[in-house]
DNA sequence: TTGTACGCGTTATCAA
DNA sequence: TTGATAACGCGTACAA
């Protein structure tokens, strides 16, 4: 089966290709008579655009890429939500590439989305150096980076949508310190490296205001299992922080499962709170205590950004950098 | 910037663009020492093919589209990871679309996946209807659905990934007689409704074969929270089933809290599984029991089937029905 | 208001 | 082995 063309509706409504695009692409200078015989011979022939030709005539694809890593999109599917409600809302395609360690290094992943011709770019953080993002920089491909605070860099023109976890990280503890709690860890999630990096560098600020030293960022491997083999041989032999901050689901169901198997009572011993908040938090005894990330919002923002980039980059200039807020949630593995 | 195109290169390699698009297309008519020269201009320049343009002039994109609800991709990650890794192995790029009630129509789908001239599809269950596979298969674009079992259907030609849901809920309904044990209940899961249709079948067939009747299909609403509400509420007047069947973590988890907080114990009182595992199903107390589900493999295995399709349907012609094998993973909620 | 003709960046066919 | 040139399907100046 031949695929419907311009031609074959041109041909079919007896006018020119001319008027068949300009009815396409609603153009008012075309008489209403004509307008209507073309419509009637799309809607007879069932007539598509080919969007790559499109592409081709107009250097404009409507697609957008959307680069994240290979393990963090089981956790940002709120992010993933919010990106793609906006990009159909305004009509964009998605081209979705994932990256890892292995078999998809960011540099196909860039060679890709330059060939594709991709309108713009999301990026998740954690996913990219800075050379990288000059690549795509120097092909003029715009680009906005969700997640947290992009740092100082001289790749500008870059829009930035991020929660600022540093000044999260520094509130707490100061809080904390005020209710006379001062000996407090931070468990490393190496899915988020750039935002452990904020909160490690707001609870250093905190503790350097308060006259001492941050030094309980604890690193371990990755997964469930192991968090929870570990802390399970660590609280034989060693009393838990007063307060944890860890930043997965389940890094924090880790801590809840070990430390109360270990005979602590939480929050009585130990309180505990997880950054990223989904249902899982309300499932555990206690249900744990959490924040409010605005992760649909963060997607759908960056999505907005990156369209109004598109159509029209003054009006965006110079203010490419948007912070949204967050708020705690209080539950049971807090007091 | 410019883009560099073949005619720079042409320029560049005092050629003509037929010779550049030999070298770049690994044609082996090229003398070695133009090649050369070639492929120094490519490399000077900073050459990268325009994908569209290829498009356009192939009538090939190498592009698939994936197609998943929009609540389903936080549960398949595995499967998109699958089907992410192959992709890459064949080069070919991802165009991802959600679905969902409101914003984003099966129909607004299929629609930019004709415009957009993709080379062929992946559909996940409980996504479409036939009308809309119809739809697909008259512009011929070459389909898998993965996932549950597709019924026998006038859409042929049509690939299948699949794992035998009604095999593995007639043979565990079965060895459960065996044991004597013939209170069982299916907890309906909303977002897999074509995998319950077929597990409702399976645990029928097996109440059947025993001379009985299946009543205990459950169904409420979706999310923990009122799952676990409306069970607790349950539970308060009523004893749990000898023997209970959910399709989630978050289902099987309300079952746990809300039994364990009625006063009953897991395994003694009630039985539990959960079809899908995850990490959250080792969690909990005691540990849920699952079924070992090929996810990976179910992506992995679509999209080379779905590759295969493009390449030479003919060679796959009698078996693109592909069942793949499932495991018990006997843990704490049963016995 | 409509049509003609060119350009978008490739691949492929044919001659040379 | 190489080079012109016609497609691929569309948008758009420009002409009519």
């Amino acid at each position: 089966m031949k695929r419907i063309t311009i031609y074959d509706v041109a041909k079919e409504a007896d006018v020119s290709l001319a008027t068949v695009s300009r009815v396409i692409n609603d153009s008012n200078v075309v008489r209403e008579d004509t307008k209507q015989r073309v419509q009637e011979a799309i809607e007879k022939l069932g007539y598509k655009p080919n969007a790559i030709a499109q592409g081709l005539a107009l250097s404009k694809t409507t697609t957008v890429s959307i680069v994240m890593s290979e393990k963090l999109f089981a956790y940002n599917g709120k992010i993933l939500n919010g990106l793609m409600d906006v990009a159909k809302i305004y009509n964009y395609n998605i081209m979705f590439h994932t990256t890892s360690q292995g078999i998809s290094k960011m540099q196909d992943v860039i060679e890709s989305i330059i060939k594709s011709h991709v309108d713009g770019v999301i990026l998740f953080n954690d996913n990219f150096s800075e050379d990288e993002m000059e690549v795509l920089q120097e092909y003029q491909i715009p680009m906005v980076v969700v997640g947290s605070l992009l740092p100082e860099t001289k790749v500008n023109n870059v829009g930035n949508v991020y929660v600022d976890f540093e000044k999260m990280a520094y509130e707490m503890v100061n809080e904390l310190f005020d209710k006379g709690i001062n000996d407090i860890s931070l468990v490393e999630d190496k899915l988020n490296l750039s935002m452990m990096e904020q909160m490690r560098s707001g609870i250093e600020r905190a503790f350097h205001d308060h006259g001492t030293e941050f030094k309980k960022y604890i690193s371990y491997d990755e997964t469930y299992k192991s968090s929870y083999n570990f802390l399970t041989e660590y609280f034989k032999t060693n009393k838990p922080s007063q307060f944890v901050f860890t930043f997965r689901d389940s890094q924090a169901i880790a801590v809840l499962n070990s430390c109360q198997e270990a005979g602590y009572k939480i929050p009585d011993d130990c309180q505990l709170v997880c950054v990223l908040n989904n249902k899982y938090l309300s499932m555990t005894r206690p249900n744990i205590s959490t924040f409010n990330i605005p992760e649909y919002d963060m997607g759908a923002v960056s999505m907005r950004l990156l369209t109004k980039m598109l159509v029209d980059d003054e009006s965006v200039r110079e203010n490419k950098s948007i912070e949204l807020g967050y708020s705690f949630i209080p539950k049971g593995t807090t007091k």
